[in-house]
DNA sequence: TCGGATCTGGAGGCTAAAAT
DNA sequence: ATTTTAGCCTCCAGATCCGA
C-alpha cells in the first residue's frame, strides 16, 4: 500500500483510496447538483450506468482513469473534485507536504495552491517514476498547458509528434490535441506544469 | 418510460507457490 | 535468486429487474 497524502493513497492494484473523502457521496452530490441522472451521465461519457451506480453505492473503487472520464462528463476536474471545502479560509502559502495529490501510482501530480471553479490557472509539481506512462490512450481536454522539465527525462507526444525532453527543456500546446507523457529514463523525472483553465 | 440497482462474465493486475 | 504459473480479486460493461 502506498500512502500519498493524508487524504488519498494508492492500493496495491493502483486503485484510488481516500481516507476522509467519500467518493461515492461526493460524486452523487455533484451529479445531482448538475441535474444529471446516472443514465444521462453514463450516456454522456460512454460508460454503463452500472459503473456509476456501483461507484455511488460505494461498492466499486474506481480507477483514476474511470473517475476522470466520468467527471469529464459533468464536467468537473479531478482537482475540483478533491477540492477543499468552500468554507475553508483563504490561503496564500503552502508547505511542500500540503500540496494536494491528484495523481496516482507511478505518476505524482501535486497541485500548487487551492483548487476550485473560480481559479483560472492550475499548476502542478509532477514526478514521473521510471517507466511511468499516462497511457496508450492519449489525454485530451480543453485548455492550454505548458511544462518545464526540472530533472530526469520526459518523452512527450503531442498530436503525433514525439520529443524527448531533459532538464531545462519545455513543452507548450493546446490541451485538446491528443498528448501523452512517459518517463523513458532510469531516474524519476520532475516537471512543473501549468494548465489554464484548470481542466485536468 | 425513466432512474437506480443488481447480476454475470470478461479482462487485467497482484500475490504466492512452484519451477528453474 | 529469478522466472513462471495458477488462483484470486476487483473493475468494468452489458443485460436485466424493480419501482415510481
Amino acid at each position: 500500500m502506498i500512502k500519498i497524502s493524508g487524504l488519498t493513497y494508492i492500493d496495491q492494484q493502483e486503485r484510488l483510496v481516500t481516507t476522509d473523502i467519500d467518493i461515492a457521496a461526493r460524486l452523487r452530490q455533484i451529479r445531482t447538483a448538475r441535474g444529471l441522472s446516472q443514465r444521462a451521465l453514463a450516456r454522456r461519457v460512454g460508460v454503463p450506468n452500472s459503473t456509476i451506480s456501483l461507484i455511488e453505492s460505494g461498492r466499486s473503487n474506481p480507477t483514476i482513469g474511470a473517475l476522470k472520464r466520468i467527471l469529464d462528463g459533468i464536467p468537473v476536474g479531478l482537482a475540483e473534485f478533491f477540492a477543499f471545502e468552500p468554507e475553508a479560509p483563504k490561503r496564500y502559502f503552502f508547505a511542500a507536504h500540503e500540496l494536494r495529490e491528484i495523481g496516482k501510482g507511478r505518476i505524482s501530480y501535486r497541485q500548487i495552491g487551492e483548487s476550485g471553479t473560480a481559479r483560472a490557472l492550475q499548476m502542478l509539481a509532477e514526478v514521473y517514476q521510471p517507466g511511468a506512462d499516462t497511457g496508450k490512450v492519449p489525454l485530451s481536454h480543453q485548455g492550454e498547458e505548458v511544462g518545464l522539465v526540472l530533472s530526469g527525462r520526459l518523452e512527450v507526444t503531442v498530436d503525433g509528434q514525439r520529443k524527448h525532453l531533459g532538464p531545462g527543456d519545455a513543452y507548450a500546446f493546446e490541451s485538446h490535441l491528443p498528448h501523452r507523457f512517459r518517463n523513458p529514463g532510469s531516474e524519476p523525472c520532475h516537471v512543473v506544469s501549468a494548465c489554464t483553465p484548470p481542466t485536468f
